[in-house]
DNA sequence: ACTGACCGACAACCAGCGGACCCA
DNA sequence: TGGGTCAAGTTCTTGTCGGTCAG
C-alpha cells in the first residue's frame, strides 16, 4: 500500500512506488520518493487511473460552508465555468475594475475548502480582507504586513507566501492568486511549487510576459482558461474610452544631447556587432557592462537618451495646456522618472505621489482625491497596481515604458463606468524621431 | 503604533546597415 | 575561400515593493 505525506513542499510516495509516476523522483539523501507539492493533483489522478491502492495522508481538509451575496456578472460566471471546466486549474484574465475579486469569492464558494489568496501589496491584502470577512462568516487569516495568522480562509502577500509556503502548503485545498503574473518571479514561483493545493485560480489583468514566464505560470497554476479585454467590456461594465498620441518635438538642445547619447550607444553596437532583436540580446548586454567598460558606457548613454526623451521640456508644456483644456476633469499624470514628478508637482501645484511618499501622506492625498478636494495627481509608478486609486476620467502618460502591462494598468486607471456616463480619455505623449515612437508602438 | 533605514526581489531595459581574424 | 569565432571571473540603472529591525 502507498502512502502519501506532505513533507515541506513536497509530496512523499511511501512503500515502494513505481518509478514512473508523474513528479515522483528518489532522493537519495533522505531515501525516499517524492514530488514536488504542486503535482500532487496530477498524482493523485496517476494513482487512480492504474488502480494503484494509496492511502492519502496529504491534507485532511474541513469543507466549509460558504455563500456569497454577489450575483455574477455574466462575463464573470462565463470566466468561472471555464475554469471549473479545467478542472479547478487555470488563469482568467480580466480587465481592473472588472470585479476580479468577486470571481475568486465564487470559487471559494464553490469549492467550499480552505483557501489561501495571494497578493501583491499590502493594499490589495487589506481590500481583500475586507471583502472577504464581509462576505463570509468565519475568520480571515492574514499574513504580511506584521501579521501572521493563519485561518481555513487566509490572505497573503507574495513575499510572506514565499516564507511560509513549505510550512502551510498542506492547509488549503484552492489557491487564489490576484495579479498572478507576479507568480512568474524567480522566487516567488516557488511559491505554487510548494503548496499542494489541488485547486488554483490566477487572476490578472495582463498574462503574458515579455520573458515567456507566464508558460511557467501555466506549468504551476493552469493554462489561460478565458480572456476577456477591455474592449469587451467599455460601454457597459466598463466606461468608453479614447487615447490619444501626441507627438512634441525635443528642443534644439535636447535633440542635440539625444543625438549624442543615442550615438555613443548605437556606435557601440556597430563596434561590437551585436543584434539586438530581443530582450534576452539586451540581457546580453547587460552582462557584458560587468567587465567591458565600454559596454558599461554605452548602457549608460542609453539611459541618459532615454531620459532626454522621456522627460522633453514640450512635454511640460503639452501639459500645461491639456491641464487647461480638462479644468474640470480628474487628471492622473504618469511620468516615469520621480525627478520629474516633483518638477511637474510645483510648476502645476499638483499634489505628488512616489515611492518616497510616506504612508500617511499618501493616504492623505488619495483620501483628498477621492472627495474632490483635489481632481489631479502625478505619479511617477507607485499608482500602477496593487493601490486603490480613486477614480479618474483623464490620463494623460508623460512617459512610460513599452511595457503593455503598465500600458493596460494605466488605462484601467480611468475605465471605471461613469455616472454620467461620460468617456474617458487617455493622452499619450511622445517625443518623435525618437526611440519612443517604437517604444509607444510596441506597447499596443 | 509609527517611522526610517536597510535588504532583497522584481520589472523594464531593444540599432538600422555591412568588421577582423584564424583555420581547415 | 568559406566558415566559425571573437569574449573574459556571473548582470547596467531606476523605481517600487514587502519584510525586518532599531528607535
Amino acid at each position: 500500500m502507498l502512502e502519501l505525506t506532505y513533507e515541506s513542499g513536497t509530496i512523499r510516495v511511501t512503500g515502494d512506488p513505481p518509478s514512473d509516476l508523474p513528479g515522483v523522483e528518489y532522493d537519495e539523501r533522505t531515501q525516499s520518493a517524492r514530488a514536488p507539492a504542486f503535482r500532487y493533483a496530477e498524482l493523485v489522478d496517476a494513482l487512480e487511473e492504474r488502480g494503484l491502492a494509496y492511502e492519502d495522508r496529504v491534507c485532511s481538509l474541513p469543507s466549509l460552508s460558504l455563500s456569497t451575496a454577489y450575483d455574477l456578472r455574466e462575463y464573470q460566471q462565463a470566466a468561472l465555468d471555464a475554469w471549473r471546466d479545467a478542472g479547478d486549474r487555470g488563469c482568467l484574465e480580466l480587465p481592473t475594475g472588472s470585479g476580479k475579486t468577486v470571481i475568486g469569492i465564487a470559487a471559494m464558494v464553490a469549492l467550499g475548502t480552505p483557501a489561501l489568496v495571494v497578493v501583491p501589496t499590502i493594499d490589495l491584502l487589506e481590500q481583500w480582507q475586507r471583502e472577504l470577512q464581509r462576505e463570509f462568516d468565519q475568520p480571515v487569516g492574514r499574513m504580511g504586513g506584521g501579521e501572521q495568522r493563519v485561518e481555513d480562509i487566509t490572505v497573503s502577500t507574495y513575499d510572506s507566501a514565499y516564507l511560509r509556503a513549505d510550512e502551510l502548503g498542506d492547509r488549503f485545498g484552492l489557491a487564489v492568486f490576484d495579479e498572478v503574473h507576479h507568480l512568474g518571479g524567480e522566487g516567488y514561483r516557488d511559491i505554487a511549487r510548494l503548496l499542494a493545493a489541488p485547486a488554483r485560480v490566477g487572476l490578472t489583468a495582463t498574462f503574458e510576459r515579455p520573458d515567456g514566464a507566464h508558460e511557467i505560470i501555466a506549468d504551476l497554476v493552469g493554462p489561460l482558461v478565458q480572456r476577456v479585454s477591455v474592449d469587451d467590456l467599455a460601454g457597459e461594465h466598463l466606461a468608453d474610452y479614447d487615447i490619444k498620441r501626441i507627438e512634441v518635438a525635443l528642443t534644439p538642445d535636447e535633440r542635440d544631447r539625444y543625438e549624442e547619447h543615442q550615438g555613443t550607444f548605437t556606435d557601440y553596437l556597430k563596434q561590437s556587432n551585436i543584434q539586438l532583436r530581443s530582450g534576452s540580446d539586451y540581457q546580453e548586454l547587460v552582462k557584458r557592462s560587468g567587465n567591458d567598460p565600454a559596454a558599461r558606457e554605452a548602457l549608460l548613454a542609453k539611459q541618459r537618451a532615454r531620459e532626454v526623451m522621456m522627460n522633453a521640456q514640450r512635454k511640460v508644456d503639452r501639459l500645461a495646456t491639456i491641464l487647461d483644456r480638462h479644468r474640470g476633469d480628474r487628471i492622473i499624470v504618469f511620468t516615469a522618472h520621480t525627478d520629474l514628478v516633483y518638477r511637474l508637482s510645483e510648476r502645476f501645484l499638483i499634489p505628488a505621489i512616489t515611492h518616497e511618499t510616506g504612508a500617511s501622506e499618501r493616504r492623505e492625498i488619495l483620501e483628498r482625491f477621492r472627495d474632490g478636494t483635489y481632481s489631479r495627481v502625478v505619479t511617477a509608478n507607485v499608482l500602477d497596481e496593487g493601490v486603490d486609486v480613486p477614480d479618474a476620467n483623464v490620463a494623460v502618460v508623460l512617459s512610460g515604458s513599452g511595457s503593455e502591462r503598465e500600458f493596460t494598468q494605466r488605462l484601467g486607471r480611468i475605465l471605471r463606468p461613469k455616472a454620467d456616463g461620460g468617456r474617458a480619455l487617455l493622452y499619450e505623449l511622445v517625443t518623435e524621431e525618437t526611440a519612443e515612437e517604437r517604444v509607444a508602438r510596441r506597447r499596443r
